[in-house]
DNA sequence: TGTACATCAGTGAACGCGCGTTCACTGATGTAC
DNA sequence: TGTACATCAGTGAACGCGCGTTCACTGATGTAC
C-alpha cells in the first residue's frame, strides 16, 4: 500500500469538485477532461483511474451536492439551518438570493445543469430526482401545520414551490437585462414566501 | 435574379425549422450543422450563405417561437385562443400539458434550452426575454381584475406564474420516475391555476 | 538508521473522430435575343 | 419556340482544432530487512 489510506478519496473529491464549478459554468459537454483534471491539480490520464467514463461524473456531481456539507455555505450571507423551524422561508430566501443568482459556480446545480440531465443518462436524472426530492421535503417540513391543510395539500405546495424558486432562477439566469431578472427573482420569492404562508402578500415597490 | 423570389426567405426558414428541433432536443452545442442542414434537405456548405456563423442561429430560433403562427398548434389537443378571455388558465393548461411534457422537439425553447441560453450570447438572451416577457404578458391580461389587486400585484404574479410553469416542466423532464413527474406537472398545474384566480384549491387525489 | 525494492498513482504522447469554417467548383435557373 | 448565357444557390473536399479514451512508462511512496 504505497499511498496512504485515504488518499484516493480525497483526490477522487477533488475531481468531483473541480468538475462542479466547470460544469455549473459551462454545462456538460463544453467542459474537457483536461480541464477537469487540471482544475483538480492532476493530470488528463489519471481520470481513468477514478471513473470510467465522463458521464459517470455527471451523477456524482448531481449527488455530491445536497450530501456535501459545503452546500449550506453556498450562499455566503443567508443562514440555512435544516432544524429551525424557519426553514422554509430561509431556502426559499437563500435559493432566491442575490448571491445565489451570481456565484453560478457554486450554484445548485438544479438551477445550472437541469437539462444537461434531461438529456443525460438514467443515473444523472436519478440522482437529480434525489435532489429534488430532498429539497422538497425541506419545504414541506417548513409549510406550518396550521389550518386544515392536508398533508397531499402541503407536498402539492412545496413541489410547486420548488418548481418556482428554480423556475424562477432559471430564468432569472437567461436574461439579458439584469433589472428585470431582479425584479423576476424578487417577485417569485413574494409570492413563493406567501404561497408557504410565511408572509403576506406585500407588492415590490415599482421603480 | 436566377432564383424566384421569396425562394432564400424559405431555405431560410427551413434551417431555422430544422435547427430548432434539433437544439430543443439535444442543446446547442450537441447538433453539428450537418444534421441541422441535412435536416433542411441540403448540405454543409450552403450553410454560410444564410447566416454568419452557428452561434447566430440561436437568437434566431427563441424569436421565431412566438412569432411563429405555428407554435400555438405545437401542443395538440390544447386549445389557446389568445384573444379569449380564458387566455389564462388555456396557456397554464397547454404549457404544463403531457402533451407538451413529451413533445421535445416541438417543445418551447424556454424549457428545452434556458441553460444553453445562459451560457450563450447577449443576442439569445434578449431573445429568450422577450419570448418570456410575451408569456408573462398573455398571463397578466389573464389574471381577473376584480379584488383590490394593484397592477403591479398582476404583473408579479403572472411572472412568478410563468417561473412556476418553466420550472415545473424543466424539472419534471430532468426526474427518471415519470409518476414523480406526473405528480409535479399536475400540482404545479393546480398551483398555478388558484394563483391567477381560475379554479379553486383542488387536492389531486392520492394514488 | 540505511538501503533495495515492489507498488501503483499519476504522466503525457498518441489514437481516431467529429466539429465549425472555408473555398474552388457545379449545375439548375430565369433571361436575352 | 429555341438556343446561348450570366447568375448564384448549393456542393463536398479540405483545413486546423480539440475532444474522449488508451497505454507504455515514470517516479514518489511505504515496506522489508
Amino acid at each position: 500500500m504505497p499511498y496512504p489510506a485515504g488518499h484516493s478519496s480525497e483526490v477522487r473529491q477533488r475531481i468531483v469538485h473541480s468538475a462542479r464549478r466547470l460544469f455549473n459554468r459551462h454545462g456538460f459537454d463544453n467542459v474537457s477532461l483536461d480541464r477537469i483534471m487540471s482544475g483538480a491539480g492532476l493530470t488528463r490520464g489519471g481520470f481513468y483511474s477514478y471513473f470510467d467514463s465522463k458521464s459517470e461524473l455527471y451523477a456524482e456531481v448531481l449527488s455530491c451536492f445536497f450530501t456535501d456539507p459545503e452546500w449550506k455555505n453556498c450562499w455566503e450571507g443567508v443562514e440555512v439551518d435544516l432544524a429551525s423551524s424557519e426553514v422554509g422561508p430561509q431556502v426559499v430566501r437563500a435559493y432566491l438570493s442575490r448571491q445565489h443568482f451570481e456565484d453560478i459556480e457554486n450554484s445548485c446545480p438544479m438551477v445550472a445543469l437541469p437539462t444537461d440531465v434531461t438529456r443525460s443518462s438514467e443515473g444523472a436524472k436519478r440522482a437529480f430526482e434525489t435532489v429534488f426530492s430532498a429539497m422538497v421535503n425541506v419545504l414541506e417540513r417548513g409549510i406550518l401545520e396550521s389550518e386544515t391543510e392536508l398533508q397531499a395539500e402541503r407536498r402539492n405546495k412545496a413541489e410547486a414551490i420548488a418548481a418556482m424558486c428554480i423556475g424562477g432562477m432559471v430564468v432569472a439566469r437567461a436574461m439579458n437585462d439584469r433589472t428585470l431578472a431582479d425584479e423576476l427573482r424578487e417577485g417569485c420569492m413574494a409570492v413563493a414566501l406567501e404561497l408557504g404562508g410565511w408572509q403576506t402578500s406585500q407588492v415590490p415597490v415599482a421603480g
